[in-house]
DNA sequence: TAAATTAGACTGAGCATTCAACCGGTTTTT
DNA sequence: AAAAACCGGTTGAATGCTCAGTCTAATTTA
């Protein structure tokens, strides 16, 4: 692995885990090995760095849900939106510490004021809102889906799936074990009836 | 209002919209116009502001949500669950700067370091987890409620609607107007079939 | 040989915290 | 009654530390 994606694993976990205030230049020369000039020859300055993490979370976050929706077979909306919110939760697994990065505040507040942040963000959860809503309107074509706002519906699942996964990273209860519970309510919360 | 509540007052506003490290102590000073020293005079250092705030947020939180679903009337346990839930909308409006600290990743990790603010992040949030099993329990007890762990559940529907508030802090999309369908599809998903 | 990397000294800014002094009102002493 | 001591609250300058970012001169790598 090269120095720069070095440096840049080991800021996407200290970023995440500790802030990005939080983390010192030094602190990342430290874990990475690198020389703190090193840093600076290949980022600008800080705040590239964690655009940089943005950028290739968003590349590989939007590529792996595209390509799951794309890949995978549903014989029913509904059970596309399963699988959507299934994926969902094993991303947040595999791509922990991103996730982590996901909600913090930070990016949120850096989006504000820098156009490339707010842009990267906005990619991100466009891709699952919109992945949300195609399942959705397919399910409400094929009739195993109610009838409502599909905007709406695609808008409180992913709020719903992205709060029970922060739930289980600030880990006050064990919100890991809720997963099958959560997928049968949410079967009977949008089936038709 | 003292000098030392309107330096809690501020701060709260300021740590909950910019973050902890992020309030210099001469921020909070020009924004109370309370010199500095005054500060310090009263707060024995910066967390023990924080602290302050976290205690205050803790006792009416926790004083409000009790006294609501004792005094309001409900029929059946569905009814108080959704009582619950908007009410819980209804202080993330009432009290928007503390729920935004509560939002932070700060009070989290500072909970795994301190046990007093651990023991106000608990009190917190059992107050509302409970707040909803109770309910949960009365609605499998009068049959508006389906079968399943009464805890997972509470736990299940305090990620949600927690969810739904922190994403309309984040306003990425106009989460404020999903109320309506959020109730719905709550109802449904709980209703005994 | 050109690009990448190193160690580390340095700058300048920002920051939490400290501290000696001060103020206005109240009580105590003379 | 005048003077002195007292006290909670307040002030803002001073202190010492951390940190992002710069710079240099030397070394390694490809």
């Amino acid at each position: 692995m090269s120095k720069k994606d070095a440096i840049l694993q080991a800021a996407t976990r200290l970023f995440s885990e500790k802030g990005f205030k939080e983390t010192s230049i030094a602190e990342l020369s430290k874990a990475t090995g690198a020389a703190e000039g090193t840093i600076f020859y290949h980022f600008k300055n800080k705040e590239d760095i964690f655009l940089c993490i943005l950028e290739d979370t968003r590349n590989r976050v939007v590529e792996e849900f595209e390509r799951y929706l794309e890949e995978e077979k549903f014989d029913t909306g509904l059970e596309m939106i399963e699988g959507a919110c299934s994926f969902y939760f094993f991303l947040a697994g595999t791509m922990g510490d991103q996730f982590l990065l996901l909600h913090r505040r930070h990016p949120h507040e850096l989006a504000e004021v820098n156009p490339v942040c707010r842009e990267h963000l906005e990619a991100i959860y466009n891709s699952f809102v919109n992945g949300f809503e195609r399942a959705i309107l397919l399910g409400q074509k094929d009739g195993s889906i109610r009838k409502m706002s599909s905007k709406k519906i695609a808008l409180i699942i992913f709020s719903m799936v992205d709060g029970l996964v922060r739930f289980k990273t600030y880990n006050l209860y064990d919100a890991g074990a809720l997963h099958k519970e959560f997928m049968e309510l949410c079967h009977s919360m949008l089936q038709k009836k």
